[in-house]
DNA sequence: GGTTCGTAAATCCTATAGGAAACAGGATTC
DNA sequence: GAATCCTGTTTCCTATAGGATTTACGAACC
């Protein structure tokens, strides 16, 4: 979400200092996108107190953040849980979300790049395409990581703080579908062309390109993941 | 916000409860949209729960939800701030990004609207037009209650849980720049006729017009605000 | 006069304790 | 056999206490 460079603590330089509860954040995070936490588990605050060795009280802060994220839900006197799976509907209404929002961020973003920005942009792809596509989740993880930033950052670069709010408010959803929504990496090929494609619209100057290789790519990634999707 | 009743617990009809929490995060929700907390004011943890007669523990946990609404800001080992107010640039940020959202909401709601959903919109454009509309916030406050409805209605309507999301991140922000943002109710005969524009093109049944609407009505707030805004 | 330092108060942050509710299991009753 | 009641355990929820940090403020010093 926002920078999560540790920022080692050198004497002198009195970096923003994080708190307890920001580091139970951060560990829940990770662990919900790790999938050490799977969908629908109970998220006992006792118990992750016991886990991570800290009291309740910094626990229940960081689930009570953790909560606008969709990632898990409260009932109010029985707990916190991990949010259930994707649901062929859900999926739906999260790429006809991406569809209204990515390609505006897409536009802005080409109208107002940074030279720098476009060199992280280019970064991502390079990642994608460098990245290790193994089976196993450890292997194909940097390859998500990379796939998250190149949209992460053309939300950021399209310089509107609520637009950006609005894309982090999905942004956690699709990072969590790509992992558990049953579908591993199909036709990385064809999704690395279509980041691509963005980039290359993006360099063009063109935001009307922008938005439109845009649309293209999130079209393609729903029909990639609707036609391989397991459940029904 | 929402009825404060102890909703008297009637057996058969397990309402859910709510605990400490929760009200504490209405009362400070409440108090932010009335003024009471101002922007740039310091809200302390200790303070409040002095003030609502409970543990700063609940306080905690309300302020942590709070934070993602945007109005209020944490800094580690400092506390929370209400939200600065709205710069002109913010403003032009948030009306960017409402037009980039809100006819999407529009479209869709128009294709899905329910009969109910229809009635709903013409009471709260009803309410718009016999809302008092006097000089104090207590006068015109349930004038923009209305106003916020109507939105909220159509995106609600939109059946998209992540579209819905996305816009109610920005819908605290509007809501806030209408109390703050230093201007009062401007032209809101006006304002009346837009509205009642959308809900004619959503009558109507054609998502174009519906969005085509919405997109005249964003503008014209816009419009409207930049003209009288006092700051520079 | 301006700066630095040190003390005191307020505040944040975490841990701990205990009451209240939910849950699981078995015994009792119809 | 099914439903109800009871009991022990787990968990949530709130209050309280105390350490750590920030802030305020006044004295001492250059």
């Amino acid at each position: 979400m926002s920078d999560p460079s540790p920022a080692l603590p050198r004497p002198g330089f009195p970096v923003s200092r994080q708190v307890l509860a920001d580091h139970v954040y951060e560990a829940l995070l990770e662990w919900l996108m790790d999938g050490r936490l799977e969908p629908g588990a109970a998220v006992s605050i006792d118990g992750m107190a016991r886990e991570l060795d800290v009291s309740p009280t910094p626990v229940r802060e960081a689930l009570a953040r953790l909560e606008h994220t969709g990632m898990v839900r409260r009932v109010a006197l029985k707990g916190y849980r991990v949010a259930p799976v994707f649901t062929r509907e859900d999926f739906a209404e999260l790429m006809e979300a991406r569809l209204s929002i990515e390609p505006v961020n897409a536009r802005l973003a080409c109208e107002r790049m940074t030279s720098e920005g476009l060199d992280a942009l280019k970064q991502a792809v390079e990642d994608l395409k460098t990245a290790p596509r193994g089976g196993t989740f450890a292997e194909y993880r940097s390859y998500l990581e990379a796939d998250e930033r190149f949209h992460q950052l053309i939300a950021a670069q399209a310089r509107n703080q609520f637009l950006l709010a609005a894309y982090n408010t999905l942004g956690g959803q699709i990072q969590r579908f790509r992992l558990f929504g049953g579908v591993g990496i199909t036709d990385a090929e064809q999704a690395i062309a279509e980041h691509q494609a963005v980039l290359d619209a993006m360099s063009s100057g063109d935001p009307g390109k922008a938005a439109e290789a845009m649309i293209n790519h999130v079209e393609k990634v729903r029909g990639r993941a609707m036609a391989d999707a397991p459940e029904d």
